[in-house]
DNA sequence: GCCGTTTTCGGCCCGACTGTTTTCAGTCG
């Protein structure tokens, strides 16, 4: 996830929301479309393809003209086919397709017979009343659109975890109603996207106005803004969007893919049915009239010559052809942790002490947990010094001896510093379990810099984990690092990478998931737990593992403690060789 | 603009809902 990948897919972009307005050829638009988001999931840098020597058009969607603009990108910083098309149409012309209820032939008539450039200018318009004058338009139109502008202030995405648990809300209100036999959360919140953008959800029932008349009466409901037989849209106190889908229960399966999406994925799916002589759509899979499957997800994945894959690789990004070659990745699973090594108690950043961690983790089936609270440059934590760690270590070492049904380990989230030394000092470090290292200031260091302190970081023998590896945090931009060359070290050292489960880091990243899978780089899912109730985050670390390909058998606290215990002692060993 | 065990040219996924039409275009997912 290089910075060049995110300029080219921006580019892309642009170009594609500039074409759209001027009329072009939508299969042209759709492959910068298809590029932008290709070239932006790619786990590593652009210009490392160019640099191997390896042909741009090896990567999918990407074709002799298209490779030609990544060079000039890479070369020159721009892209002059995008310098000529702003030249035709400014820049916050295509920003104006952003806007809910805008396409391209609105946003096209709006700037053509208004001159409207920019959001500003089109708040404008619409509060003078002055879009409903033109063909095509009319007052509900106009209303809408200043609806939308007020609501959009940006794009609204919210976290998964607050998607999921709005959702599974809503979800059991529609279970409640008589003649519902099933509902399921589809959209991006099944893919456990990190972020969510709408909600979309599936039912199963005859009586589809019962189901949409009960939909409108959930008290989370603020405003319904599509009300059909089969579908509807409503809009959350919170803002957030959901769409709901009223089935039949032989339709369920396709229901499910096409409402599971990715859009990018179902696309590839449908294009194999055709070439098959059949077509998919939300109701099933047919030859001519004739259905053929459709109750199932499997049934439809069947028809199509696939096994069913796993929502969370439903991006388009090789799980199909994965698939068509028997060789999907046989993911983790909640099911499949045994520990987690890092969590807090109120020694730190906690709210509680270390046994009610640790019965609420034994609860939750694990085998072992680490306690890794900060070390004392975390001021604002009540970061540990050497000697209020020994005195959590000695009560540790006592409720191990009385706890039956779990393990602690001792251990230590350690600050890096800026020159990549760790807040403690060796011989502390040493008589310890466990050792997570973090960066935890200095975001804004060059990306050199950055990267250094925490190669230098890896070096010390003592380091177990590197947590949370880009840092980041609802609350803040990440900060630039070389990935690559982190996770090659990782792997020397036998270091692992986070994937943190908590909701607003979610750190590793997807695409840095799948980069640590290539190389083969150690992960630990951890919930960095403050409280019992935390230890829920795990499954959105799970989520995001399965997002990135990864197995059980490259996640180390998917191991026994008995087997776990080796591999720490080994990546000391490996460290100081 | 991409792509190819039917094709190097001619394809490129599919349906629901809304508003403004007087038979359908535009947008969305």
């Amino acid at each position: 996830m290089g910075t060049h990948n995110d300029t080219i897919a921006a580019i892309f972009d642009e170009i594609a929301d500039l074409l759209e307005i001027q009329d072009a050829n939508p299969f042209r638009v759709r492959a910068y479309r298809n590029a932008a988001r290709t070239v932006g999931d790619l786990g590593s840098d652009v210009s490392a393809f160019v640099q191997r020597g390896m042909p741009l058009t090896d990567i999918p969607g990407i074709g002799g003209d298209l490779a030609d603009k990544i060079r000039e990108i890479l070369d020159t910083g721009g892209c002059e086919f995008l310098r000529r098309l702003q030249h035709e149409a400014p820049a916050g012309v295509g920003r104006l397709l952003k806007v809910p209820g805008l396409g391209p032939r609105r946003v096209k008539k709006l700037w053509h017979a208004l001159n409207i450039q920019s959001v500003q200018q089109l708040m404008q318009a619409a509060q003078d009343q002055r879009i409903r004058e033109l063909p095509g338009f009319g007052e509900k139109t106009e209303h809408k659109i200043l609806e939308a502008l007020q609501r959009f202030a940006g794009e609204r995405r919210v976290k998964l975890a607050v998607a999921a648990r709005l959702g599974e809300a809503l979800a059991s209100h529609l279970r409640s109603t008589p003649g519902v036999e099933r509902v399921e959360i589809a959209g991006s919140c099944r893919r456990m996207r990190e972020t969510v953008g709408d909600l979309d959800i599936v039912v199963v029932a005859q009586d589809q106005a019962r189901v949409m008349d009960r939909l409108a009466r959930h008290d989370d409901v603020q405003e319904v803004t599509a009300s059909g037989t089969t579908r509807a849209t409503v809009i959350l106190q919170s803002g957030l969007q959901v769409d709901v889908r009223v089935i039949r229960r032989e339709s369920l399966g396709a229901a499910l893919i096409y409402f599971t999406g990715s859009k990018a994925h179902n696309i590839v799916i449908r294009r194999l049915a055709q070439e098959r002589g059949l077509k998919i759509n939300e109701y099933g899979v047919f030859r001519d009239d004739e259905k053929i499957a459709g109750e199932t997800e499997d049934s439809v994945y069947a028809a199509v010559g696939l096994p069913w894959i796993a929502p969370e690789l439903r991006e388009d990004r090789g799980e199909i052809e994965a698939a068509a070659r028997g060789e999907l990745p046989e993911l983790i699973d909640l099911r499949d942790l045994r520990g987690d090594l890092h969590a807090h108690s109120k020694a730190g950043a906690g709210h509680h002490s270390i046994e009610e961690m640790a019965q609420a983790a034994r609860e939750r089936g694990l085998e072992y947990l680490a306690i890794a609270d900060h070390s004392p440059r975390a001021s604002t934590a009540h970061g540990l010094d050497a000697v209020r760690l020994a005195k959590q270590c000695a009560e540790i070492d006592s409720l191990n001896a009385r706890m039956e049904g779990i393990t602690l380990l001792k251990g230590i989230e350690v600050s890096i510093l800026d020159d990549g030394d760790l807040d403690l000092p060796e011989s502390v470090l040493a008589g310890l379990d466990f050792v997570v290292a973090a960066v935890h200031g200095g975001f804004g260091l060059p990306r050199e810099k950055q990267t250094a302190r925490i190669l230098r970081a890896l070096d010390n023998p003592h380091v177990n984990i590197l947590a949370h590896p880009v840092a980041l945090d609802s609350e803040r931009e990440t900060y630039d690092v070389d990935m690559l060359a982190i996770m090659r070290k990782a792997r020397r050292r036998g270091v692992a990478l986070e994937i943190n489960g908590h909701p607003r880091r979610l750190d590793l990243t997807d695409v840095h998931c799948r980069m640590a899978r290539d190389e083969g780089v150690w992960v630990a899912i951890d919930s960095d737990a403050h409280s019992p109730l935390e230890f829920d985050m795990l499954r959105f670390g799970i989520g995001q593992a399965r997002r990135g390909w990864l197995a059980r058998d490259k996640v180390i606290n998917a191991r026994t403690l008995a087997q776990l215990r080796p591999l720490l002692r080994r990546s000391r060993r490996h460290s100081r060789a």
